[in-house]
RNA sequence: GCCGCCUUAGCUCAGUCGGCCAGAGCAACGCACUCGUAAUGCGUAGGUCGUGGGUUCGAUUCCCACAGGCGGCUCCA
């Protein structure tokens, strides 16, 4: 024993601490749920020994680095149990992921649902083992000799320190900083090495740590390192967590978000339906999905005018030309439905807007007290959407986007942006969407993918920098989007969190320098000079189909009054009481409220099951009691009552519920 | 577009290891019941088993293609 090696350790108050010579992390921290230690900042096996001046911190395994490394080690334990009954299978990479993890093979046969449970079987074994991870640190050559059946790793050796922002999940297994190539043989407590894979870690100590916080959860195809130039690969999702309570938690919130689903609400509440006749991605709109369009159109646009903007109307489809004016042929044709061709012209369905709003600008010689000029529409819009992508309401090939186009002067413009953020987080709020962040997409400075940009590195970093500047001023937190740029300019996306912490891309607001160049676009300013003016896009909703997809998963489909198909359905306690409540629906008509009255031969329980699960907001119910009083009685769609409310005051609260937008 | 799985009544699902008239619940329709807070009872009707081709004495069942769907990958102006 040597006294020695003073320690810090910022988690105890920066405690130094003298140990001796070998003393690993795992000897330093007791609490059972330190998983790793962060050791100078890098992240290390509990294994690893500390040298003198060292700073080390625990990493618990609830923290996020502490529960990504359990899921990455909980990887490594399923391409164990996957080589251990399939020994040709080859190993790709398995990365964590959000909520859990998964590992690609190259396998002749892909997995079915019954090799995941054999595969469990196995995993549960090998951590029942307390198998250890062991991290070695080998040379480029050891490491192709060790691996020389692992194509796929040999790869990844070729390329190591090569990569370098490529985040395909190969940095999990080389370490592209170091250039130190390791890895980790999975040791059985008899010493005798289980399984091997390259690997930078860290690792759990040993298998043990898993418990039955974990279960794998689907397979599915995926490309060699993320391309679909490269070779299909097999890959298995599993999810991981400390314990078995939080598995089952996270298991719960899947089954929640699946009762939410807004394909099968839709089916269940008769809003809308995607026929087979129609083509995929095709949505139609049932009359209640129809209720809650026309009430989302009603109020955007209605909140459009107020915000001084002009309601305009364009066609479906047009001559191709147009397209080739605005740039979008070249670069989007694939993803546009196919030409039509008629009287020697090629038509095309209408891929996006803007192009028909800038001819509207153009129709007439624009002056700078016309400037902004705020045109707006419904614009329904085409797009050839891949097969494998539709997905129900959120992803379709037929969509109505709240659409607007900004015409302003260069100096006009951030307060535009401004303006137009103010706006579509308010018409959000509105809609009862309240928890948002902004992401900024902007051009990919060096990929493969630059060209698709037009316009000049000058225009690119002055329509960046204004859209930055007005992001960071929104106080909203900010997450920067490199390469998710439109080709014409760069874009600020509303990104909203739904009641189940979900986040959807919402609104983006798009800075266009291109377009009115193209166009020759301009306006006469105060000096009698013909300027161009700047051109800023908006879409509010993003599309009112997958707005509509989001609101109902984001009320489980029990939507606030004003947007509810029903708002009201009376139910009388006996037939004999249903003319008392047709009179009050009269009433209630009568003030634009949404009503009916089952008289249907159903008993009373019935209508109530019904109509509950209709999630109706207001059951209005009326037997002797209340038609004594003059009352009715109120059901809510959580089984709460406020029974014998007088009339008036019954009506009046309805009406008050459906102007305020309130949620019931 | 790629990989895998799936498609039986309006909806949710049984079923046929290739063989007489393919079943259930809910919904719909009819009759009876007139009822105070999530399913009254009885009855009726509803399917060329996604579409097209092939194998077979015979196909909803097996094979192929296509369409649509689901889960991923890739993509998402």
């Amino acid at each position: 024993m040597r006294p020695s090696e003073p320690l810090a350790d910022p988690a105890a108050g920066e405690e130094k601490r003298t140990v001796t010579t070998g003393t690993t992390c795992a000897d330093l921290f007791e609490d059972r749920s330190i998983v790793v230690a962060r050791v100078n900042g890098v992240l290390r096996d509990l294994a690893h020994v500390v040298a003198d001046g060292d700073v080390v911190e625990p990493v618990s395994v609830s923290s996020d680095e502490g529960l990504a490394v359990l899921r990455h080690s909980c990887a490594h334990v399923l391409a164990q149990a996957v080589q251990e009954i399939n020994p040709a299978a080859r190993l790709g990479i398995g990365p964590p992921v959000r909520d859990g993890f998964y590992y690609d093979f190259d396998v002749e046969q892909p997995f079915t649902p019954e090799d995941l449970r054999a595969l469990e079987k196995v995993m549960a074994r090998i951590v029942k083992e307390g198998q250890s991870f062991r991290r070695r640190v080998v040379s480029e050559d050891e490491a192709r000799a060790e691996l020389a059946s692992e194509p796929y790793k040999l790869e990844l050796i070729g390329l190591k320190g090569a990569t370098s922002g490529d985040d395909d999940g190969a940095s999990v297994e080389v370490d592209p900083t170091s250039g130190e190539l390791t890895i980790y043989d999975n040791t059985r407590r008899d010493g005798s090495v289980a399984w091997k894979d390259l690997c930078r870690g860290p690792h759990v100590p040993t298998t043990r740590l898993l418990a039955n916080g974990w279960q794998l959860t689907r397979s599915a195809a995926a490309y060699w390192r993320g391309s679909e130039k490269n070779a299909s690969l097999q890959r298995i999702y599993g999810t991981a967590w400390p314990t078995k309570d939080e598995l089952k938690a996270h298991l719960d919130r899947i089954a929640e978000a699946e009762r939410r689903d807004h394909r099968k609400l839709g089916i269940e509440l008769d809003l809308y339906s995607f026929p087979d006749e129609l083509g995929s991605g095709l949505p139609v709109f049932h009359p209640k999905g129809g209720v809650i369009k026309r009430e989302m159109e009603d109020y955007a646009r209605r909140r459009h005018i107020e915000e001084g903007f002009l309601y305009v109307g364009t066609p479906h489809i047009t001559k191709e030309g147009l397209f080739h004016t605005s740039g979008h042929l070249p670069y989007y044709a694939d993803t546009m439905f196919p030409p039509m061709t008629m009287e020697g012209s090629d038509y095309y369905l209408k891929a996006m807007n803007c192009p028909m709003h800038n001819l509207i600008y153009r129709s007439r010689g624009r002056s700078y007290r016309d400037l902004p000029l705020r045109l707006f529409e419904f614009g329904h819009v085409y797009r050839y959407e891949k097969s494998g992508v539709i997905h129900g309401l959120t992803r379709v090939r037929g969509l109505e986007m709240d659409d607007s186009h900004s015409y302003v002067t260069a100096e006009q413009a951030p307060g535009e942006i401004k303006h137009l953020l103010n706006f579509v987080l308010g018409l959000l709020r509105d809609f009862g969407m309240d928890d948002f962040y902004l992401e900024l997409s902007t051009r990919d400075e060096t990929g493969d993918k630059k060209g698709k940009f037009i316009g000049s590195d000058e225009q690119w970093a002055a329509a960046t920098a204004i859209l930055a500047q007005v992001a960071e001023e929104s106080g909203l937190d900010l997450v920067p989007d490199p390469g998710g740029a439109a080709f014409y300019g760069p874009k600020i996306s509303v990104q909203a969190r739904d009641a189940i912490g979900r986040t959807w891309q919402m609104s983006t607001i798009q800075y266009d320098f291109n377009q009115p160049e193209r166009f020759g676009l301009e306006y006469q300013a105060a000096d009698g000079t013909r300027q161009q003016p700047v051109m800023i896009h908006s879409a509010k909703f993003g599309s009112i189909e997958r707005f509509m997809g989001v609101l109902v998963e984001h009320y489980a489909g029990a939507f606030p009054p004003w947007l509810a198909p029903v708002q009201v359905v009376g139910i009388p306690v006996a037939a004999d009481f249903a003319p008392y409540l047709q009179g009050i629906a009269d009433r209630l008509r009568e003030k634009g409220i949404r009503v009916e009255v089952d008289i249907s031969d159903d008993r009373f329980p019935k209508k109530i099951r019904t109509h509950t699960k209709a999630k109706v907001p207001f059951l209005l119910i009326a037997g002797g009691d209340d038609v004594a009083a003059d009352a009715v009685s109120f059901r809510f769609r959580d089984g709460s009552q406020d029974n014998g409310i007088p009339v008036e005051q019954a009506i009046e609260r309805i009406v008050e519920a459906v102007r305020t937008r309130a949620q019931v």
